[in-house]
DNA sequence: GCGACAG
DNA sequence: ATCTTGTCGC
């Protein structure tokens, strides 16, 4: 499994090549979400000027029933790129995979996908025990992403291969990986109580190893950000986010995009809509 | 052997 | 990730 991470950070593409209606430069416009998605009262439906929901597993053991409502999605090469945020939910011996997408800065679709899991999480493999209940749930998608949003980390990781890495080499996806804690690397400042906005570096340190075929030095290489993307003023410290490239994004446009998608709360939107919904499937199928 | 260690 | 009540602060 080591070795397939060093051929896929090898694959993976650490600076921009993200699709147009990225607007070109660092800072793209076409993809902010200013409007936190309401959440206080369920998982919000999908706007409908793309009516799709489906629901599927492509590994089995799914318990919903195959649904559709109708098929009006337009996604016209006019319109403003979609981003997927992807989050998942634990059960016993299966995983809820859930997928939302954004366009414009409205949620379009939501679908998920509920999967087996026969390996355990293992510090630097998660892609391996989560990345195929990931795939099935993108395959349920009627849209086509430009870019994906992973819970985890993309090039942080000790062979560079997170599964935000993981997910977009093999899909040739955009991807950004969000972690809620550093799996690996080190900030070049102390990350502790930030002003909301700001960022340092993460850098390879010893535990990083360089892609395959590749024997340069690794050292200091940025790898990602620490993001201070929530901070309240009198209220409890919030910790950074840890956001790393995954695949075809730079380490700084990594930190305007998640800057960007973030809405209010120190989760991107994205991730955050995907975490209620993952979290609803649950209680569906608990409750049952 | 010991410590570190995304979700 | 998940198990879980209250509780501090705006």
């Amino acid at each position: 499994m080591e070795d397939l991470q060093r051929e896929i950070a090898a694959a993976a593409v650490f600076t921009d090549d993200l699709p147009d209606g990225f607007g070109g430069s660092a800072v793209p416009d076409s993809i902010a979400i200013d409007e936190a998605t309401d959440l206080t009262d369920g998982v919000p439906e999908p706007g409908h000027d793309t009516v799709q929901e489906r629901f599927g597993s492509a590994t089995g053991s799914c318990t919903s029933s195959p649904s559709f409502t109708s098929t009006s999605s337009s996604t016209s090469s006019s319109d403003p790129p979609i981003v997927v945020g992807i989050d998942q939910a634990f059960l016993e011996d299966a995983v809820v995979s859930a997928v939302v997408a954004f366009r414009g800065g409205r949620l379009v679709e939501r679908t998920h996908a509920v999967s087996p899991l026969s390996i355990p999480y293992i510090p630097g493999l998660l892609a391996f025990r989560e990345g195929g209940p990931i795939l099935d749930a993108l395959a349920t998608l009627s849209v086509d992403p430009d870019l994906a949003v992973l819970d985890g980390s993309g090039r942080i990781h000790f062979r560079q291969a997170g599964i935000a890495t993981h997910i977009g080499v093999v899909l040739d996806l955009p991807s950004v990986g969000v972690a809620k804690s550093l799996l690996c690397g080190t900030p070049d400042t102390d990350v502790d109580g930030r002003p909301e906005g700001w960022s340092t570096p993460i850098r390879a340190d010893g535990r990083v190893e360089a892609p395959a075929g590749r024997t340069d030095a690794v050292d200091g290489t940025v790898i990602g950000h620490a993001f201070q993307s929530r901070q309240y003023p009198n209220s409890r410290r919030v910790n950074p986010l840890y956001v790393s490239p995954g695949h075809r994004v730079s380490a700084a446009t990594t930190v305007d995009i998640v800057d960007a998608l973030c809405a209010g709360y120190k989760l991107p939107e994205p991730t955050r809509v995907a975490d209620a919904y993952a979290d609803a499937v649950k209680r569906t199928i608990v409750d049952s």
